[in-house]
DNA sequence: GGGCAACGATACCTGTCAGGTATCGATCCG
DNA sequence: CGGATCGATACCTGACAGGTATCGTTGCCC
């Protein structure tokens, strides 16, 4: 199977429309059609059942494009790690650390100043992006590392270190009655009349149904919070970027949040080894 | 970057020929040349250094021969598990379990027969293979699920739970002094006048340097120490399947193996979970 | 040191196949 | 019933994968 029958396969199972997932590969309607049909016959699989007027998946085709974009996004990052490895020296990332932008300063901090001050150290870029992107950006070798944190995000298919283990708070307007409470619970925060929990979206970027406001990160989170119009569960370590016009007490029974390092398991560089060895040593 | 160039670079990165590579590969060497080359220019990397008498890999090279090797082994993925799922239900074996051909009987037994009786359980289909193969059966696609080995097995890659924990025992020829006594350390077996530990193969299948019989399996090595021409730490469990000719002793500083269930992250079946929460409900 | 063998690169040819345009056939809709 | 939508088919063309022949370089051995 070659990448580009998988990319024009990915195109129209994610487009369900060959007319619209040709266009988005920048070819004709007709090529694209043949291309799928000789996957199938060359997979002895039908992935598409198509009539006229609509295109669905099969079982099978669900399995392929399942597959097919974890088998894409292995060959773009052989890619790009290649590019970057056959970079001159000076200047280039010698590693690139992903987290998102929510995180904690001053691990990310502390572990950036530690590294640095090793033998052997080499330039670390950091990227900053939104809750669920790392582990794309990872997998497509876009980054070397990540600081992920358990259970929000997976770490499927990394290796991964534990740093640290933290409790979790709910951030609320100033003011509100809760925050006079030393601790609260999860039962006390469900349902607070007026403050939902936010819903973010899934893998696919869809959000649940539901209750709730809608948000992508956590900046937009906590304004929703200011503006009075929810409330949010967040890592303890979250307090040290509050402003004034929130407050963060205590949840006792929420799930305790673990940051972990993680990266790619057959990347066998020095770069990586260093850091991630640094970043246990830690504490 | 297309599957065929990968597969070609693998080959002349592993034969660092081109043409034995070429011959391997099917195709006359001329082409290979081109094809590596062209490969080159649009990576804009060099991936060879080669001389008319010998070709070596670059630093860059290096990177593209293990990340290509996981992209390749992700497409044979995606192909072999869209085949499997567009065959007919009747017959088609519903999960594919991996373990070493040494594991434990009875965890096996008891882990097919409880799952055979859930409802809904699909035919298992179950390989044995030798150590550090599981690995690339699961991820070329040819096994759903594995039964690995900590701290022998790496679990680099996939979803694991752990199932249970045990002690080691060293295996030891009937009549040997050491077979008297109830319990040993470490160090009384290291260097053990005639009785060496085996070396193992390493990932690439080359054998460590140092004194000891090579084996491949466990199989051998039971019996290089029926002939008294090795000793072998191994899970306690290994002693149901031990002939009368062998004996077993606890070693008390060993490290404990941990069996884990395992498997490819993003294959999200329903079988394979049942599989495994079946496995995580059997003690 | 000259001849030879090994090996990768180059030159050149050919057939296959990816991709284009035009058009058909089926289906839904007003 | 006519038009719009959408996938399939027919047919053409150019690029490129793969083949053969041959060259240039470099160890090596008599």
């Amino acid at each position: 199977m070659e990448t580009r029958e998988l990319r024009y396969f990915v195109a129209v199972a994610e487009e369900l429309n060959f007319g619209r997932a040709a266009q988005r590969l920048g070819i004709a309607q007709p090529p694209l059609s043949r291309a799928i049909q000789q996957l199938e016959r060359r997979l002895g699989a039908t992935l598409l059942d198509r009539t006229s007027r609509s295109v669905t998946l099969t079982e099978a085709g669900a399995v392929l494009l399942a597959e097919g974009r974890a088998a894409l996004d292995a060959v773009e990052a052989a890619e790009r790690r290649t590019r970057r490895a056959a970079l001159p020296p000076t200047g280039r990332p010698g590693l690139v650390l992903v987290t998102k932008a929510s995180a904690s300063r001053e691990l990310l901090a502390e572990l950036l100043d530690a590294y640095a001050a090793e033998p052997g150290a080499v330039p670390v870029d950091v990227i900053l992006c939104g809750p669920g992107e790392q582990e794309r950006l990872l997998r497509q070798g876009r980054a070397d590392v990540a600081l992920l944190h358990r259970p929000f995000d997976s770490t499927a298919g990394f290796h991964t270190e534990e740093l640290s283990t933290e409790g979790q708070v709910v951030v609320l307007p100033a003011g509100h009655p809760l925050t006079l409470r030393s601790h609260v619970h999860m039962a006390d925060i469900t349902g607070l009349p007026g403050l939902p929990l936010p819903r973010w979206p899934g893998p696919d970027g869809s959000y649940p149904p539901g209750p709730g406001p809608q948000v992508r990160d956590h900046a937009q989170l906590l304004q929703l919070v200011a503006l009075g119009r929810a409330c949010a569960v967040s890592p303890e370590s979250c307090r040290t970027q509050l402003h004034s016009d929130l407050a963060a007490v205590p949840v006792l029974d929420a799930p305790k949040v673990t940051t972990v390092i993680a990266w790619p398991p057959h990347l066998r560089s020095r770069a990586v080894a260093d850091l991630v060895r640094t970043a246990t040593g830690l504490r």
